[in-house]
DNA sequence: CATGAATGAGAGTTCATTCAT
DNA sequence: GATGAATGAACTCTCATTCAT
């Protein structure tokens, strides 16, 4: 009575709309992409689907939703870059390591710039823009797989493990804050190149493990080290 | 050089003018920091201004150009703040003025978040959204003078003038990733306090210099320091 | 007359199928009470009932029919209650049983506002909604047995066929005005209660029967009757 | 240097404001008598006045406030045609004017079925729809206005004023009551006119006055009175 | 200079209904 | 019988901008 074949139909169906969800989100990255988040209408989304801009909602209960989705896709092509330049090369220094991790982390945001406005446009302040409480917890734990490697890094080279994170913490927003100069232009200001900075900052904080703590200053530092 | 004579009236029409400019500004402003982005539109301004849409204008030809204005206003207090911080106490070390001066930079964007938004919001690319060339390159300025003082601290810590410009871009651009993990809330996730991490670097910054050189690396670091 | 045998199948599908037009009724219902008018679309009901919008044309066709179909449970009880109105203390008076009569009728939809908007909703103009002409005599004949034990108990009091039909038709109208007065909260603004006033206008009604006929004024009233 | 001329540009502004918003009022009540509540949408109601909808909103802050608006008209079109019948023949007695009065407002719905829907639309529960607490009092100002004749007849007929009160009361109800079964046909069940019913109503309260009071019954009214 | 009106485009979202599977 | 997808039309409302007066 039950059938062998290869494809029980409710999994054919799932598989179905898992596809038209796929396409929707395509479309959805490219007009992001081409467009921008203003530019990037449902209706535009749709049209670019094939759909009318009802049907989206048999498979987004939002706008900000999708935005969402396309997020959690964006962090996870992020994890598995960052990753992928980790084990590229097994036996490595850390600090090589940490150097190809960070530069896999820049790198994709360097060449996908509008996929860094989507985390800032979700998350305007304190508390995320239309997402769910989980899907920030999830998004939140993607990142946090993209900076591992960094923060593994980190340890390797000698830190204690809140040294790490905090150091993680740090390189985040630096490359972060590189990014933000490179996509508005602004480091052209300073005829700087956002790589080549951030290169240094990496060989900077390389240097400093190992043979120099740096003291957590609170409030203003230490006058008198020396 | 000023006249004492009653008012020449084409300058009385020019304050006036200038008066109301203000006044329109002012209304944008608080409607920007109030309603963020979104919420402060043309009618929203005019009305806090006490004028109808069409009325504004007469002063401003688009509200991109309001916004551009905005943005040259919060530069200023930026660049004012930082001077002050700079001259409170001239006698400091190159380091203590450093670190002043990039505090009070950093406290302004984290007293008044809504600021870093309309930077962002108006220079999207690599060209700004609705703005001349001429009024980029007056904004640049205002940066430009906003760290200055940051990049004669570092010359006064030794480093020659073109590592200090490549220091004070990394500077700004760690400072500005501070600044979007802080008002994102995104810093929660590693539990540190941005203003901390701040003075960390600045340590860090402030230890390299006259000690050790750190090399330019243009692409892969030296493998083999070690 | 009733089958002993197990279950002819035919009659087992039936009652499945009866069985899930109530589950749906049951959903519009609540929906109905809960969220009103606007609120009970073919969506919630679906919902409500754990189906999918298509899924309730296998037993409705159209979203009116469903209305019809929770109008015309509705009149059930109201006839129900009426009834048992009637029928609890069958020694009664005409008098008392036209107040027990249509105090259960005035109490049915003050209890339950929203089962007056169906009728009206459904019956906007001269000819119902999306009802076909013989559910619409089904509920009128509905209505009618809520109304028969009023117009018996009128035909106690001494009036005649006819004359108790007119006050019947009148006590009707008199109810449902009080009742739109009672929902609509316009009721306040003669500071009275719906029921005080049909107690008022019941106690009239008897009153007039018996002593002085009230003759049918077509036009204009009679000017000189004193 | 001021202008004698008829009409100051201000005035003659507003005049023609006052122009526009009729014409779109004009279109909405032909909307709404042409297609009913659920036909009058905003869009339509632009269309019929010759505008887009985004204008209609320089004259009405939201489509219920048109429809308050039109209410607002209606009312203040049953008050003249209330107060006009009552006027007709100074000389009547309390009964005639009672009569005309009443008859007056019932024509006016009955006329006019569209423009009773509107209160109900407006007031489905306890506080009205979109409408201010002002525009609410606005509007039972004008009710008021329009059943104060009939309460100054009962009271010529010898009513205490809390009596012409609850009299008038229960007669507005009873119009509603009847009109509403005029409007749906359900009238037609007991083979009446609406207007008889009336007259009758309206000729038993007549005859109730000055020979017997009627005892505001509160709960079961009085068993044995003779 | 300022108003008030108007445009035209577009926003996100919801709806009852249909239909292949 | 039921699903899930899709339609197509409609919804109210907001926007930056223009322009005659």
């Amino acid at each position: 009575m039950s059938t062998v074949a290869p494809l029980p139909r409710e999994a054919r169906l799932r598989a179905q709309s898992d596809a038209r969800r796929t396409l929707i989100l395509d479309a959805a990255r490219a007009a992001f992409r081409e467009l921008g988040l203003d530019g990037a209408s449902l209706r535009e989304i749709a049209k670019r689907a094939g759909y009318t801009p009802g049907a989206i909602y048999s498979y987004f209960p939002s706008k900000e939703r999708i935005y969402g989705a396309l997020l959690g896709e964006s962090l996870d092509r992020l994890v598995a870059s960052v990753h992928a330049a980790r084990d590229a090369c097994p036996a490595r220094s850390p600090r090589d390591s940490l150097h190809a991790s960070a530069t896999a982390f820049f790198d994709f945001y360097r060449d996908n710039p509008r996929d860094l406005d989507l985390g800032f446009y979700l998350f305007p302040g304190m508390q995320p823009r239309g997402l769910t409480p989980e899907l920030d917890r999830a998004l939140n734990e993607r990142l946090r797989a993209a900076l591992h490697p960094m923060e593994q890094s980190l340890r390797g080279l000698g830190m204690t493990p809140s040294e790490a994170v905090a150091e993680t913490a740090a390189l985040f927003a630096h490359t972060v804050g590189l990014l933000m100069l490179d996509h508005t232009g602004r480091i052209r200001m300073f005829r700087q190149r956002a790589n080549e900075l951030l290169s240094r900052y990496l060989a900077a904080l390389a240097a400093r493990t190992g043979k120099q703590r740096v003291r957590t200053a609170r409030t203003p530092p230490a006058r008198k080290p020396s």
